[in-house]
DNA sequence: TGTTAAAATACAACCGATTACATTTTTTAT
DNA sequence: ATAAAAAATGTAATCGGTTGTATTTTAACA
């Protein structure tokens, strides 16, 4: 198949005999060109099958109309859920999105900083890997006033525009549910502890515990990364405790559910034995037996937020410096796996 | 924070006191500029904090150097490992990727398509939405020469590239192993037969049911969209059968194991009274209890295959229209939900 | 040393749009 | 009918690279 050539606004100009000016705003559906001429430039344009060239605009316009994201992991339906609603968003505003993951990966965040960078994205919407440490990648961004918005993993040093849950009010709520339920040990399963989400749930859940009278036992604490193999891990651990914990708050639901099934196919009964909450309210939590307590995590809501916030403070309608921390309503779903007590 | 003046090639000639031809030559790493040059320049760039722009370099070289993807939904396993290796490859040779999603709707892809024809992208891989009805859509790149690959939904008019499963390989293979375990009356929940893959699947599942002498009947299919509810619905629909079936080829892991739960809370033994087999290889397969024997749908592979064939092409390497049908290989995974006989 | 080939660098056009400013055309008001 | 204002269109510079061709510098050789 052969290339057939591109048509540029200077063909529909000759075509019309008028100049390139013309077209252009004709094309921009400017109101200084009269009606009539608009109607002859966009039926010229239809018919000579004209599509226009973004860099050459981007390139006169000094802008790239794309917004950078990083994030962490594709494969969740979190992440995805966020996606969607940025996707929504920022399309509605006329703005590309490009999409960059770093599969947890410090080295690889900050190759994709570096790259969405020279491409000069005019926002830039994050959520930080498992590994990283600093976020000395995105300076390049500051100091070029490109803006800049986290969520859920973020880093707390009170500089940055943040869209996140309030976790320690989750950690608190789910464990305040399990103690309600009538448990009096309480394990936690949670990820690392340098990750703020993982240390504020963990906050919320020594919190309630001590609120509520209980000693915090830190054999009780199991660290993990969240694969399936963690899920077993965490089961067993629990099973060699004497005596078996009889509640339990784990920071994700597909852990959870590993756990639960590994538990169960040891004699366990759930709730009666083990109370358990999840987190993220993921579809499996449903699907399950029994269905799954969990925090409703609303990537919904922060992917609009986030994409939102971005695109005010591009239009110039807001200013993302003056609106530091957002936070997102949570809500606790209670299902069967912790109503030891039923509803 | 105020906007720095953006460095360009000409500020890093001015500095050197050379043209800018050579300072551009330089950064390619053209043998044709002495090393000593080439040095002083990465140097100044290095120190002025020099990005290059895309835009004029495309609007220049007339290419983007990015590849467009469109996909039905983001929001399944299958899509991101496909979207996951796609990237792996595309990044590798030095491409872009630009990714939509359709949600499924014949309206959002013809947008998508359109916006990617205006991208101007090198090159496209797509899987059809599941309202999609004809691929016209797809035709301005074909006639600009953006070479075109489909994968997994893809319509079978035989003039496009496309990477695609033995659906009905797999529709018999399943079925087969079903009546192998002794079922007699297998019921089959699928989705639009419109859709190739799951009329091949049907296919399959017809044709082995033939070739081990047991009529087909009609009231054992069960045509569904994909969600929660019509996996509810399709184990209720089974519950009604007279006598029930005593197995049952479900095209989606996630609606198999909504169908099982409710199967099970209406006191139905899998695989005892009932013996399933789902399709994807989804993570919740092997949470769910019993089991979910499963089609492995080999994503990973799916979308290398499709990105490096693209990228051949692109690069002279192979040529696109060529190779017209790529067939992947997949595998029956057997678990519990469908082991009668036991193992 | 002078001549020529090879290597390195420079000049300038070009890619296709946008836009400040200038000019022409049309409309309105006197 | 004419001047002034408003509307429509045109001119030309500009964005930041790439690249064919011309020119200068260096190296090689007689």
């Amino acid at each position: 198949m052969h290339k057939s050539k591109e048509i540029t606004i200077y063909d529909i100009a000759d075509k019309l005999n008028i100049s390139v000016a013309t077209v252009s705003r004709g094309l921009n559906n400017d109101v200084v060109v009269s009606k009539k001429t608009r109607k002859k430039i966009a039926d010229m344009a239809a018919e000579l099958g004209y599509r226009s060239n973004h860099f050459a605009r981007n390139l006169r316009q000094q802008q790239t109309n794309t917004i950078g994201v990083i994030v962490h992991e594709l494969n969740s339906n979190f992440i995805t859920s966020v996606l969607a609603s940025i996707e929504k968003v920022t399309s509605e505003a006329g703005y590309d999105l490009l999409i960059a993951h770093s599969s947890e990966s410090y080295i690889k965040e900050l190759a994709n900083a570096k790259n969405l960078f020279h491409k000069r994205v005019d926002g830039l919407i994050a959520s930080l890997s498992f590994d990283t440490k600093d976020i000395n990648h995105f300076k390049p961004f500051v100091e070029k006033g490109v803006p800049l918005i986290f969520f859920d993993r973020v880093e707390q040093d009170g500089n940055n525009s943040v869209v996140i849950i309030d976790n320690y009010k989750c950690g608190y709520q789910a464990t305040e549910h399990l103690i309600e339920q009538g448990c009096k040990r309480i394990a936690h399963i949670t990820s690392s502890l340098n990750r703020n989400v993982y240390l504020q749930r963990y906050k919320g859940y020594q919190d309630a515990l001590f609120d509520n009278s209980i000693s915090l036992d830190e054999n009780l604490l199991i660290v993990s990364d969240l694969s399936e193999k963690a899920g077993v891990d965490a089961a067993l651990q629990m099973l060699n405790m004497k005596p078996l914990p009889d509640g339990c708050f784990i920071t994700n639901d597909f852990v959870a559910a590993v756990c639960m099934r590994t538990l169960k196919e040891h004699g366990v009964n759930i709730p009666q034995d083990i109370a358990i909450v999840g987190f993220n309210n993921d579809a499996i939590g449903k699907i399950i037996e029994p269905a799954l307590t969990t925090i409703n995590y609303p990537g919904i809501d922060m992917g609009e937020i986030a994409a939102r916030n971005l695109i005010n403070h591009l239009k110039g309608i807001s200013n993302i410096n003056q609106t530091n921390t957002i936070i997102v309503r949570t809500d606790l779903i209670i299902r069967k796996s912790s109503l030891k007590k039923g509803v």
